[in-house]
DNA sequence: CTTACGACTGTTACCGCTAACATAGATCAC
DNA sequence: GTGATCTATGTTAGCGGTAACAGTCGTAAG
């Protein structure tokens, strides 16, 4: 029928002719905006199922003002806090016709720079990023954007707008505490070397302040960067017992070395919890599977990224162009001793 | 200065403004394209950098009738495998000026086409999606879209457009033989129940394929779902076990369940490979930190994200609007024995 | 019968940017 | 000196939709 080649993308136009009203008509039915007789809808229905038509909405996004994106930068995919996060963002987004979209910045501050400015050049609805750390541009650049930004996991330190997150040294201390209170007190530190995991960082911090407090210190420390981290866990834990085989406590920074850990010390025939304890962070899933649970905290990290979402779809900048105050919401993480920590001290 | 609203977010025009030149010129120098002089380069850049200006693509994109996204879209990120697929697909894309856009569809075809739709609608320049099972109107999309399409990961059916990924039937059957070889007999099943995992069922076809080959069939099958998939290792192995006592042989649909059923046998003090075989699927990288290897088939996850965001980044749609044949590229895994399959056979 | 109003559809003017073409000097060969 | 060829910049006309407003009927109210 129509003499136009049939490979080209079609427009509003062509489902307008084909139903024999006008562009506009097609646009409202299309969006369930405005009143539509039924028949014409189902009219216009017909031929833009007929036609195969997909909407451009680049171009609606452009006349309308109104982009259903929400920009998501988070560091790695690769260990499955994060992925759980966005489970979180997605649930509560789903039904608000907003969208995520995800870049991963791979702890490189650089790259998370550069992540964002292509995110804000499509102009997306809200930025929610991990973390409370970001180059002064990025700062910049999110304070400028007009839009609902939340940083989320952390909490310690000044958020540019909104923050949902756990105090890390908050988190680093109970968990100090709690080893303490247990009568540990050899405790060697086990965690990722990367120089941009703040938040790691944060909690080892709260840990050794806690300890400093009850007159102890780290008698070690191991650092990894790359590689199946349970593997790692196993050799850190290896060397770490090598040079001090006297220690009582292994404190690792997330729980999937912990695992590696704790694997390793069972194989080892060593008697966990009794002589020497550990525990990891995260509260991932995968601990269930262990031969023992693994003590460790749970980062709310599905409850973070509700969170997170909810405030973004929530707010709405007014008609002066100014954006509702941005929120600061703790939560608080839950110590879960499991079985590598003994139940009580002999203090 | 300007008396504009300071909020108001900036546009090319603002630019031109600040730097004294048209917009046409400013927009030239913000793509590096056409001849700009040095001079008035510099001066643009100032400005642009001092109003903490960044494009907008949306119109851009309108005008040009160019979009740097791709459309990536997978059943899950909880699994590992996907995160991996991706990391290969970017690392191809980056230097491309090409960018992925990740969708994902939690193994459901409905929501693979609701996807589908919205990206489609954003006018990607290709897009990549897993498996080769769609719904007839995904499907029509796909094949209207005018870009290039990938459907990576399994290459057993009929591709819409292009196609990279590994024969799962030929891996099942593979699988099968080393195991029947290693002169095992008794041999049984554990995998997901998810209806849509359309790989893992291919694979178990091939298995049984090659097993009947060999006069043998599945003494026993164990199904299951959502939640700690080692942890399900454990659990559907114990019930395995429980029903049938003689079982040599533990077939499992992906490595995770296969770990748990490792750790599990383990602990059981069964003599492993001796007296029974384990394997999985997909040669993730924690079976590193494991006490023992587990038997696997690496899956050519990174080169699969490579090899399809290279046939997304060299194609090219002619000015005819004709986009080039698809092709189909075929990956072999390599099947790893590890420590759970016994050597040499009897027979 | 007129006025008013609601239901439905169309017209117009952009959204912010870029392709394509136009223009103004400057340089250059002959 | 004249036209050809560059280089550097500006002008015009959309890209494919949508907001806002402007009709056009048919009908209820006065």
């Amino acid at each position: 029928m129509s003499s136009a080649d049939p490979r080209r993308t079609l427009t509003l136009r062509d489902v307008s002719e084909a139903s024999g009203v006008s562009e506009m008509t097609v646009s409202r039915v299309l969006r369930n905006r405005g009143d539509v007789s039924e028949s014409t809808r189902n009219r216009v229905l017909d031929a833009a199922r007929k036609l195969g038509y997909v909407p451009n909405k680049i171009a609606g996004a452009l006349a309308s003002q109104r982009v259903n994106l929400v920009g998501v930068i988070i560091p790695s995919l690769s260990n499955m806090v994060f992925p759980e996060v966005l489970g979180g963002i997605s649930e509560i987004l789903e039904d608000t016709g907003l969208q995520p979209v995800v870049g991963v910045t791979n702890y490189s501050p650089e790259r998370e720079e550069a992540v964002l400015y292509e995110m804000l050049s499509w102009r997306p609805s809200g930025v929610i990023l991990a973390g409370l750390e970001h180059t002064d541009a990025a700062r910049a650049m999110l304070a400028q954007a007009g839009v609902p930004v939340v940083e989320m996991m952390d909490i310690d330190g000044a958020a540019i707008d909104s923050a949902v997150g756990i105090s890390h040294r908050r988190a680093g201390r109970k968990m100090a505490e709690a080893i303490i209170a247990a009568g540990y007190r050899k405790i060697a530190f086990l965690g990722t070397m990367m120089p941009y995991d703040h938040r790691a960082k944060k909690r080892l911090a709260g840990f050794e302040e806690a300890l400093a407090k009850a007159g102890l210190s780290l008698i070690d420390q191991e650092f990894y960067s790359g590689g199946s981290a349970l593997l790692k866990g196993r050799e850190m834990t290896a060397a770490v017992l090598e040079r001090n085989p006297d220690v009582d406590f292994l404190y690792y920074s997330n729980d999937m070395i912990g695992a590696g850990g704790l694997l390793y010390c069972l194989a080892q025939g060593l008697d966990v919890p009794g002589k020497i304890g550990l525990a990891g962070f995260n509260g991932v899933e995968l601990l269930d599977g262990l031969p023992r649970r693994l003590a460790t905290m749970d980062a709310c990290r599905r409850e973070i990224g509700r969170r997170a979402a909810e405030i973004i779809s929530g707010k709405r900048s007014t008609d002066q162009g100014v954006v509702l105050g941005g929120e600061v919401i703790e939560l608080f993480p839950v110590l879960q001793l499991g079985d590598t920590i003994r139940v009580s001290s002999s203090s």
